[in-house]
RNA sequence: GGUCCCUUCGUCUAUCGGUUAGGACGCCAGGUUUUCAACCUGGAAAGAGGGGUUCGAUUCCCCUAGGGACUACCA
């Protein structure tokens, strides 16, 4: 068996799409592997389907695991530029017996097929052409097919899934070359897992039923077999499978949302695997604490507001500086008093926020000028009442000599004792009219903070935009 | 239809046959704050169903139901 020092892992994405969820959870678990044994970790971009395969997509993969620091250990390999290779293999499993070629056209196979649904039974395409021994080649296109054994089972030995037989008969035989002499993904993977010396296949557990026609593959090649890994598949929230045609969104949607690439890490390392009841993990301690045993059979559904609290976990561990930067790396820019503002409030608004786009929001009335972007819940709040209600309100403070937090608190909360207002009455549509939405950071604090003459403009802005209306 | 896999609170999970079935997210209530949050305390909430095996099953076996994957000259 092959040591722990060359153990080596891939990850093997389509580029078809873009990079979800599932693949960056499979490309972090093959990661860890590799990390934990000293091993290394690959890259293989799987663009044998040169109709489907697109630069943007393969840009969308390297570029998202760069992000959540899961790049490659070497440049990505990328499968089409295998194709000698992955034919040259395919010749040879004629050569010795294993595969051969099939003129049978798609209207055959179309017809086979049709009658075995009609009478209902497992689908097997069986090619005419299987046991000839004399060729007489008819002049036109043709298939490499692998000659799959008919009797028996092949037994898989998955790390995650355990030992599972498969009934060899109702596999049929295989591409291995397409009529236009393309090899196929079945042979290029094999080809490919071995010439790159992989020795732990960590997959999704879609490939799970391709396994066995792998494995048979290994044994005609007489190739060493890795050991196989399949993991479970993650699902949508509403425990539909997480596809593109069902809104499953790239890693980059996630990072626009303004979550920290740690942060999904983390969560999806806890998605499928566990140790004990911990839910924070650094990443040495992931590579220290991960084992392929402890992954979960069962299929696991996606929660954002697990990711969210996640993420606000980390958020909250992060410096001054580092906050700033995630936010805007231009912030550092800022007018003096508006840097320094934010940064007095930031502790208080890093409590309010679940992602940097939440910080941002928290802090758009600290960075930005007048006339502020009323949400539409502030709107909301702003009544014909509430108004009026201000404009007494900013008499008072219009009057306030000492501009300092218990002055102002003590004025608010005469006006709402005079006013016969709970404070809340008071203080949504203030908060409203001031910072533009309904939660943020203690208003007295922001009051305080913008000074009377910022604190009024901002309350007369609203006043005078009704007046306009 | 066939093959294979899965099934513990709403969700993610712990449990190596004996537990008041634990934790986290979310939810609810109370406390603090006469605001928004944060924080603290507490609460509701689970072994799909049916058979076995066993002194004892969430745990081992079988069946049923439900879910999923695959069944391409896609990967």
């Amino acid at each position: 068996m092959n040591s722990k020092h060359n153990i080596v892992t891939r990850f093997a994405p389509s580029p078809t799409g873009f990079l979800h969820i599932g693949g960056i959870r499979t490309a972090l678990y093959n990661y860890l592997f590799a990390k934990k044994n000293h091993g290394k970790y690959l890259l293989r971009i799987e663009d044998t389907d040169r109709k489907r395969s697109t630069d943007d997509a393969v840009k969308a993969i390297v570029d998202g695991l760069e992000w959540v620091g899961l790049s490659p250990d070497e440049e990505p390999i990328f499968q089409h530029k295998n194709q000698k290779r992955h034919i040259e293999v395919a010749n040879k499993l004629i050569e010795n017996g294993h595969a051969y070629k099939c003129w049978d056209n798609e209207d055959e196979i179309l017809r086979q097929k049709n009658e075995a649904t009609t009478k209902r039974k497992s689908i097997k395409f069986q090619s005419s052409w299987r046991n000839k021994d004399s060729f007489e080649e008819p002049n036109t296109p043709f298939v490499i097919r692998f000659k799959t054994p008919e009797e028996g089972n092949v037994i898989i030995d998955d790390e995650i899934q355990g030992n599972i037989s498969f009934p060899l008969n109702n596999f049929d035989d295989l591409i291995l070359l397409r009529s236009d002499g393309s090899p196929t993904y079945m042979l290029s993977v094999v080809v490919d897992d071995h010439d790159m010396g992989i020795t732990h296949v960590i997959r999704g557990d879609d490939h799970l039923m391709n396994t066995p026609k792998q494995k048979l593959l290994y044994e005609a090649l007489n190739w060493n077999i890795p050991s196989f890994s399949h993991i479970p598949l993650i699902h949508g929230e509403d425990g539909s499978r997480m596809s593109k045609r069902h809104g499953a969104l790239g890693i980059d949607h996630y990072q626009e949302l303004g979550f920290l690439a740690h942060s999904i890490i983390n969560y999806l390392l806890r998605l499928g695997w566990s140790h004990g009841d911990q839910e924070i993990f650094t990443k040495d301690e992931m590579i220290d604490l991960f084992s392929l045993k402890k992954i979960r059979k069962s299929s696991s559904r996606f929660d954002l507001k697990k990711l969210e609290d996640i993420n606000s976990h980390y958020i909250r561990e992060m410096n001054e500086k580092d906050l700033i930067n995630k936010m805007g790396k231009d912030l550092i820019n800022l007018p003096k008093d508006k840097l320094n503002g934010l940064k007095m409030l930031l502790p208080e608004i890093v409590k309010r926020s679940k992602t940097i786009n939440d910080l941002k929001e928290n802090s758009d009335f600290i960075i930005n000028d007048l006339p502020l972007n009323l949400s539409a819940e502030a709107q909301e709040a702003l009544t014909k009442k509430s108004i009026a209600m201000l404009k007494r309100l900013k008499n008072r403070l219009e009057a306030l000599k000492r501009w300092d937090i218990s002055e102002i608190k003590k004025i608010i909360e005469n006006f709402s004792n005079d006013e016969n207002l709970n404070l809340r009455e008071v203080l949504l549509p203030l908060r409203a009219a001031i910072t533009g939405r309904l939660s943020s950071i203690g208003i007295y604090d922001v009051l305080y903070y913008l000074n009377k003459e910022h604190s009024l403009k901002r309350i007369n802005e609203v006043l005078d935009n009704v007046r306009k209306e």
